[in-house]
DNA sequence: TCTTGCTCATACATAAAAGTATAACAACGA
DNA sequence: TCGTTGTTATACTTTTATGTATGAGCAAGA
C-alpha cells in the first residue's frame, strides 16, 4: 500500500504563489529560489493533470482550479502554524505562543494593559494577537482563543460568557460645545453622525434588537470601528462606541444615554482540546479577568 | 521575512510513525525507507527542541508531547486528502473522487444501490464510503458529504432534512415461532433481547423521546448496529432496526409495531463551499433521492 | 541454545532536488 | 528611446536528501 503521494511543501509553495502573484515573490517570503518554487508548480501541475497558472512576464495568474484548491491549502498552512504553537507550548512551564483573535478595537483599546501584564508574570510567553474584525474560525485552529461578540454555536468550543458590553453615542466635548447637545434621537438627523459602511453580523443583530433606531445618513462611514472611534475622539460628529471606552477620556461626552443603550454580549472561546494546555489555560484566565474587569469598570464611573 | 520553516512532509512521516509505531512500518507505509523515516523524526525533533519518541529496539514509544501533536498532523492529513479529492473533480466533466461519510448501517445496507445507480450514470465518479459510526467532522474536510442522524448545529453547513426513519422491534419468524409473539412491552422481559453496548447519541437521542421503555436486560449487547441486524436475521432474538430493512425480508417480523415506535431524523450535510463542485452536487442529489426513496419504502409496504 | 524476525543506528553511494548564472521578454519612467 | 526593474525559463553546478547495505540489540519459538 505505499501509493506515492505527492510532497506537501508542494501545497506551500502553491498557496505562498497564489498569495504573492509570481513565483519569484513566493521564492523571497519561502527562503527558496525562482527555480525551485517553478519546479514546485510545474511538478503540482503534473501530478494534478491540469495548469495551476497561466505563465505571463508580469506574474502568475491562477487559474479557476486554483482558486478552488485555496482554501485546502490555507487550512493546510493554519494547522501546521497551529502545529507549531502547540509545540512551543509542550515544555513543562508555561512558554510558546498563544494565538489570540479579537476585534479591532479590543484587539488595540482593551487587550493591551491586560496582555502586558501577563506578559511580565510569564515572560516567557509569546503571545500573537490577530487584531482583525475577520472571523478566524477557532475550529480551524486560526487561533487558540478568541473573544468574540456572539455566543458560539460550536460543540467541542469553551465558550465563557463575560458579560454585556455596554455602547452608546458619544462626541468629543469640542464637537457639542460647537453644535450642541441633542436632547432626542430625532435630534440626531440634524448632526453629524459617523456610522458603518458595509453591515457586519454584530450591526446586523443591533439593529434587529433596537426597532427605535431612527433612519440616519452618516456623515462619514467606515467599516473600521477603530477609525469611527478615531473619528469621535477628533471631534468628527456623534459615533457609537463603548461606553469604557469612552470613559477613559474625559473629553468624550456620552450623548442621549438614557434615551438609548445597546449592549454587546461577549464571549471568550477556546478549543476544548487546550484546556490543559497551560499556556492557553493561564491566557484564556487572565483574559477572563482582564474582560470582566473592563465591563465592570463604567459601571463604577456612573457611580461616581 | 523568510523565517525557515520545516518541511510539511515531516508531519506527514511523524504521523504515520505515531500511527504504525516504528519507523520500518511507517516507511513501508510511506514508500520511504527507514532511515529516511529517522532522519525525518530526528530532524523534527531538532526543531522542536524536545524528543517525540522514546527509542527502543521493538519500535518507538511516542511522548505525551508527540501525542498532543498528534491531532493537527491527523488534520493535515485529512486536509491534504482533501485537497486531491477536491482537485480529482475540477475537470469540466463529472469527474473525480467524493468521500461519503454514513454509519454502518447505512453504508452497508442502504446506500450502496444508490451509489451503484449514481455510478452506473457517471462512470468517471470514484466513491469513497467511510462506513463507520464516527462522526467524521465534515468541517474537517474528512468527507465531503455526510448522511446524519441529527440537525446538524454548524453554520457553513448545507444540510437537507431527508425525513425520519422509522425503527421498531423485529425478530426473525423462526424465533416468534419457536418463543411466541410478545403483546405488551412487559412481555419483553421474557424474550432475548438484542441491544447497544455503549450509549451513543443517538441511543440517548430515542432513550429520551421513549419514557414508556422498560428496564431490559440484554441477551446479547453490541455496539456495532451491524451486528445486532446480523443477530436478528440469525433469529437469535428481538432487537431494533430500520423498518425498511426489515421489510425487504418477508422473514423478518416487526414485533410490538403498533405498541412502539421511534424514528431516527435523517440529514444529508455537506460543505457549503462544496455546493458549487459538480461532482458534489451529483451525489448530494443522488443520495437525497435515494435516501427519500428509501424512507417512503416502509409505508408503502404497510398500506399492502 | 540457536535460529528467525523484528527493531533502530551507522557508513557509504547514488539520485534528486536545490541553488547559481544567464537569457529572453514585458512594463514603467526619464 | 533607452535604461531600469520586474517577470519566467533554461543550462549547469552544487548541495541535500534519499536509498542501499550492514551491524547491533532484543524477543519469541523450536
Amino acid at each position: 500500500m505505499s501509493k506515492i503521494e505527492p510532497s506537501w511543501d508542494y501545497y506551500r509553495t502553491f498557496l505562498m504563489v497564489l498569495k504573492e502573484g509570481s513565483l519569484s515573490a513566493a521564492g523571497r517570503e519561502l527562503g527558496l529560489t525562482q527555480p525551485t518554487v517553478g519546479r514546485h508548480v510545474d511538478a503540482m501541475e503534473e501530478m494534478l493533470g491540469f495548469p495551476l497558472f497561466t505563465r505571463s512576464p508580469q506574474g502568475l495568474l491562477p487559474t479557476d482550479a486554483a482558486q478552488a484548491l485555496r482554501p485546502y491549502a490555507e487550512t493546510l498552512a493554519a494547522t501546521s502554524a497551529a502545529l507549531l504553537r502547540a509545540a512551543s507550548g509542550q515544555q513543562d512551564t508555561v512558554s510558546g505562543t498563544v494565538r489570540i483573535s479579537a476585534s479591532e478595537v479590543v484587539g488595540i483599546e482593551v487587550l493591551p494593559p491586560i496582555l502586558a501584564e501577563l506578559h511580565a508574570q510569564y515572560p516567557d510567553l509569546t503571545i500573537e494577537l490577530s487584531a482583525s474584525d475577520a472571523i478566524e474560525d477557532i475550529l480551524r485552529q486560526e487561533a487558540e482563543i478568541a473573544v468574540r461578540m456572539a455566543a458560539p454555536s460550536q460543540d467541542a468550543l469553551v465558550a465563557l460568557h463575560i458579560g454585556a458590553v455596554p455602547l452608546g453615542f458619544h462626541a468629543h466635548r469640542r464637537y457639542i460645545e460647537r453644535r450642541g447637545m441633542p436632547k432626542t434621537l430625532a435630534d440626531l438627523s440634524r448632526h453629524s453622525l459617523i456610522g458603518y459602511d458595509r453591515e457586519t453580523a454584530a450591526i446586523r443583530a443591533i439593529i434587529a434588537r433596537s426597532p427605535d433606531l431612527p433612519e440616519v445618513r452618516f456623515a462619514l462611514k467606515a467599516d473600521s470601528n477603530l477609525a469611527q472611534l478615531a473619528a469621535i475622539r477628533a471631534g468628527f460628529g456623534i459615533g457609537i462606541c463603548q461606553n469604557a471606552l469612552a470613559a477613559r477620556d474625559p473629553d468624550i461626552l456620552p450623548v442621549l444615554a438614557d434615551g438609548f443603550t445597546m449592549k454587546l454580549e461577549t464571549w471568550l472561546v477556546m478549543h476544548e482540546n487546550l484546556k490543559t494546555a497551560p499556556r492557553c489555560r493561564v491566557v484564556f484566565d487572565a483574559l477572563a479577568k482582564g474582560l470582566r474587569a473592563y465591563i465592570r469598570q463604567p459601571e463604577v464611573a456612573t457611580v461616581q
